[in-house]
DNA sequence: TCCATCTAAGGTTCCTTTAAGCTTTCTCTG
DNA sequence: CAGAGAAAGCTTAAAGGAACCTTAGATGGA
């Protein structure tokens, strides 16, 4: 699950990321309303979390600027106390829920939560494939008893392979999805996250196969 | 799907360029209106995208000239603030869409959707073919239960050749749209992969069969 | 100190391309 | 109209390389 965050205050914005990577986001941070805007229609994200009070462009303007440009990405306002009028205001241009500053992290947690989950019209805790379960609750992928516990990258990649089973995904399209618009690393890296999975699957004894196909991309395919 | 996007400022093309190709278009850029007009009359593409304010030709004589050699690819203009006229003249020479700079990428990319979706109407996933079936996710073609998994070039001949049956596509015709406008290899590759495709239709066991017309071309055939 | 992540390097595989020899079809000429 | 020659088309084997895979060890945060 990927998000964007868009905070000016750098503290308050590193505390946030952290917490969030934590609970296995991937999340990138921008500073200012206009970088806001600029990331959330060049880059592929589940869910936006827009700071209202921002430099060069409020989240309201961002939020009324995408929505204008179609993007429908779910997003979440924060306001300070207040601001009222500004939250009425962002439900109206669109925004899917409102938060208000001084907030608890878990708070923040369980309305992201539940902004993802309300998109998604029905999202189940566990993925299934094969002879395979993972749960997205424990990060624990398992057949049948044999189960492993997930590290957030292989988890996120082996999500992003199960809800496409079937499609062929590029390792371009790896790359952005899972370590964000504008990474620095390449190809590499991918492979050898593929490779922690292969073994992961051979470790459970699952029938499930991470096929390659050069040029094209990779696929989970369950066999006979 | 395969875009021309004509546009003389580099900075602005190159970020549209990324921008369409992660979402998985390919695209050829060319920085002025003469270029745009050759490539537009001697390429395939599925849309064009011009900017009206260029060197050499402006974009509404490009799309002037285009519809008067009977070419009726969709065309959508990018129009600075201001140039109102111009936007009409667009409409009036045969354009299916305008979009007034600055834009928001992800306008674009509706705007483009649209018009792609306007002319083609619904995209399937899976092409057939006498007793073929070609699923363009998984790059499997098929003939009852027999399947074969295609490599990527023959996958897009196999496509190419689907699309068009009945059709006879030259040898030139069929490197330029699979090796692209500019490719140094010579008929020779053509055959080859045309050889490699016989192979798989007889391994299938299929009834379709892949004719040559000496100087005219290939096309499928099914047998009753 | 442990664990997740990343880098680097060497190894492997499969797709693409080249090249060469063969067959078929057309055309030109006697 | 027959036959030679040329051009186009066909097939296969094998080289070459890019894409892919794996592992070991470095790095860095909790």
């Amino acid at each position: 699950m990927k998000l964007l965050y868009a905070e000016d205050e750098l503290a308050m914005s590193e505390a946030v990321v952290d917490v969030l990577e934590y609970h296995k986001y991937t999340v990138d941070a921008v500073y200012d309303g206009a970088d806001a805007l600029y990331y959330a229609q060049h880059g592929d994200y589940d869910g936006i979390i827009l700071d209202i009070m921002m430099p060069k462009l409020s989240g309201t303007e961002v939020l009324k600027q995408l929505r204008q440009s179609g993007i429908g990405t779910p997003v979440l306002l924060l306001t300070a106390r207040g601001e009222v009028d500004d939250r009425i205001t962002g439900l109206d241009l669109g925004a899917d829920d409102y938060l208000t500053k001084p907030f608890a992290m878990g708070e923040l947690l369980a309305r992201v939560r539940a902004m993802l989950r309300r998109r998604e019209d029905f999202k189940p805790d566990i993925l299934s494939f094969g002879d395979l379960q993972l749960n997205m609750q424990s990060y624990e992928l398992s057949r049948g008893s044999e189960r492993v516990l997930l590290p957030k990258l292989e988890y996120q990649l082996m999500e992003l392979l199960m809800r496409n089973h079937g499609i062929y995904l590029s390792t371009e399209e790896l790359l952005t999805k899972i370590w964000g618009y504008e990474t620095e690393s390449d190809a590499g890296i991918v492979w050898v996250y593929l490779s922690y999975l292969r073994k992961r699957l051979a470790a459970l004894g699952s029938t499930v196969e991470l096929k390659a196909k050069r040029g094209i991309g990779y696929t989970l395919e369950a066999a006979p």
